[in-house]
DNA sequence: CATGATGTCTGACTTTAGTCAGGCATATTA
DNA sequence: TAATATGCCTGACTAAAGTCAGACATCATG
C-alpha cells in the first residue's frame, strides 16, 4: 500500500481511467478513434505517412485505410513526396482544419475543466511537468536554435528567474555581461535548447569571443527535468559543436550557490582556474581543453 | 507551449503512451485485454460479477462471455451468491492465482523499472501521489476504522512526522496526551480514514471523554491530497458520527502554526474558547455545539 | 537498364469489443 | 401466490482494429 511500487501503480490506475475518458470524448465527433488519431497527427504537423504510421504504431494496411476514410470525408488530401514519389504526404483540407480545430477545442476544454476543478493549480502543473519529462526523457531532443527564438527566450527567462531566487543578492541581467545573441550563433557559437514534446526544458549557449577561447553560458535545466542527466547531455552536445567549429579551449563561470552545476563540471573534465572576467555574479571559473 | 492548458495536454500525451505500453505488455500473456482485466479485477478482490462489470464498465453480455472464456481456461470459477442465488461470485482457481501473480509481477516490474530509471525518486513519487489524488478525488472513500489498523497507524505516523517538521520545537508524541485508541472506538468515539484507491490520504479521530464532551483529534490530510476539501469532508463525517453517538458538544485543540486547520474550523461553525487542557503543543482551542 | 529494395495500396481475412433482444432462474412485493 | 423485478446468460448481430500476402509504382545501384 505504501511502498514506491504501489504508489506508481496507483498512479497508473488513476491515469488509465482518465485517459480512457479523454478517448471516449473524441468519439463524440462520429468517427472511430483510429481515424481521429490520424487526423490529429496530421493537424499537429506530422505529414509524412510513414511518420504518422510510426508515431501511432499502425500497420501499413490499416494506416492506408484510415487515410482513405479521411479522404472520403473530404478532410485530408495526400500527394506524393517531392523528393521521393513512393512516399506520400498528407495535408488537411479546409474542412479537415475545421475538424481538427474542433478536436483541439475538445482537448483544451477537457484540460481547462481539469484545472478548474483543482485549487492546487501550480503544484499540480509542476507535478505534471515532472512526470511528463520523466516519461518522455528518451524523447527529449536537443536542437540548435537562434538565441532570440521564442523557445530560447523562454528558457533564458526561466534561467534568470531562478538565479534571482537562488542568489542572496538577487540577479539583474543588466549587471551581468550582455547576453549578446550574435556571439551565440554560428559560426561564432551556438545555442541549444532541449525540447520535450514541445516544452522547452533546458538550454545552453556557446558564446564565441576574440580571446582564443569560447564560453559556455546560460546552462539551465527546468526543475521538472532534473535528475535526467540532461545537463550532461547539453554540455556534451555543446562541446561537440565547439569541436566542429574548430574551438580548442572552453571557459565558463558559475556561482558556488549552484552546487549541481559545479559538480557537473568537475565530473566531466573541467578544471578550476582563476577568475578571468569581472562579472559580479560568478565566483567559480573553469576551463576545458578540447 | 507554456500555458497551463498546454502543460496539461503535454502530460496527457506523455501518459497516454506510457499507459498504452503497459496495456500491450499485458497482451504478452496470450489473452485479450478484456479477459486480462477481468482476471485482474477478481485477483484484486472484486468477486461480485456485477461489481466487476460496473468497475470495468462492461455490458452484461460481454462480461458474461469474458467470464466464460476465463472459466474455459480453468482460471476462474463462479458460484451463486450466498444470499441471492441470482447474483454470481467469481473466484480464482489455483491456476488463476498463478496467472494473476504473473500479471502482478509484470506490473511491478514495470513500475520498478520506471523508478529505477529516475534519480529524483521521491519528487517523482510525490508528484504521482498528487496527481493520482487529484484524478480520483471523487472516488475517495471515508471509512471508519480501528485506530490501531495498519491504515490508521500509517496516517498517524505521517501526521506526527508533519507536526515535527512544522513546530519550531519539534514534536514528541509522548509529551502530548496519549492517543488512547480505546477512546477512539465505538461507542465512545471513532476513527475515520480517507482512502483513495488503497492509499490512505487523511484521517481524523473522535475521542470520547468523561467530561460531557468529545474531542476531535489527529485531523490530517496528506500533502498530495490538499486542496480537495478533504479536511472538510472528514470533519463533516466526524460530526455526523458524533451526533449518531448522542454527543452534544465537541472540542478540539490545535496550534496556530497549522493555519489551514484554524481556518477550516472557523469557517465551519467552530468558536474559539479558552484553553481547556494543559497539553504543551496546542495554543488554540475550539468548541462546537451539535 | 536489369535487379532488388522501398513505400503504399488493396483484398481477404481474423480477432476483439461492443450491442441488443430475448430467455431463464431467482427474488420481491402486492 | 401471481405479477413484477433483478441478475446473469445465450444467440445473433455490427463495428473497429489488426494481420498478411501480394500488386504496383518508384527509387538506388551495380
Amino acid at each position: 500500500m505504501l511502498d514506491p511500487v504501489s504508489r506508481v501503480r496507483r498512479f497508473n490506475r488513476a491515469v488509465t481511467s482518465a485517459v480512457g475518458a479523454l478517448d471516449t470524448s473524441f468519439l463524440g465527433r462520429g468517427r472511430p478513434l483510429g481515424a481521429a488519431r490520424v487526423l490529429n497527427a496530421i493537424g499537429h504537423g506530422r505529414s509524412d505517412v510513414a511518420e504518422i504510421r510510426d508515431y501511432l504504431g499502425l500497420d501499413s494496411g490499416l494506416m492506408s485505410r484510415l487515410l482513405r476514410s479521411l479522404e472520403d470525408e473530404g478532410l485530408v488530401e495526400t500527394i506524393a513526396h517531392e523528393d521521393d514519389a513512393r512516399r506520400r504526404v498528407a495535408t488537411l483540407t479546409r474542412a479537415g482544419r475545421r475538424e481538427f480545430a474542433a478536436y483541439e477545442a475538445l482537448s483544451n476544454t477537457q484540460a481547462e475543466s481539469f484545472l478548474a476543478q483543482h485549487s492546487q493549480r501550480e503544484a499540480l502543473l509542476a507535478a505534471m511537468d515532472l512526470i511528463a519529462s520523466a516519461l518522455t526523457r528518451e524523447r527529449v531532443t536537443l536542437d540548435e536554435m537562434d538565441p532570440r527564438s521564442e523557445q530560447a527566450r523562454y528558457c533564458l527567462g526561466e534561467y534568470y528567474g531562478e538565479l534571482g531566487r537562488r542568489f542572496k543578492q538577487g540577479f539583474d541581467v543588466s549587471l551581468s555581461r550582455d547576453p549578446d545573441a550574435k556571439d551565440m550563433r554560428r559560426p561564432r557559437g551556438t545555442f541549444i535548447v532541449a525540447i520535450s514534446d514541445t516544452l522547452p526544458i533546458g538550454c545552453v549557449g556557446l558564446k564565441g569571443t576574440d580571446h582564443g577561447y569560447a564560453e559556455i553560458k546560460r546552462l539551465w535545466v527546468a526543475p521538472a527535468a532534473r535528475g535526467l542527466r540532461l545537463g550532461r547531455r547539453l554540455m556534451e552536445m555543446t562541446e561537440d559543436a565547439a569541436r566542429g567549429l574548430g574551438i580548442k579551449l572552453l571557459r565558463l563561470d558559475t556561482n558556488s550557490a549552484l552546487a549541481e552545476a559545479g559538480q557537473l563540471y568537475r565530473r566531466s573534465g573541467w578544471s578550476e582556474i582563476p577568475r578571468f572576467n569581472d562579472d559580479p555574479y560568478p565566483d567559480l571559473f573553469f576551463e576545458k581543453r578540447l
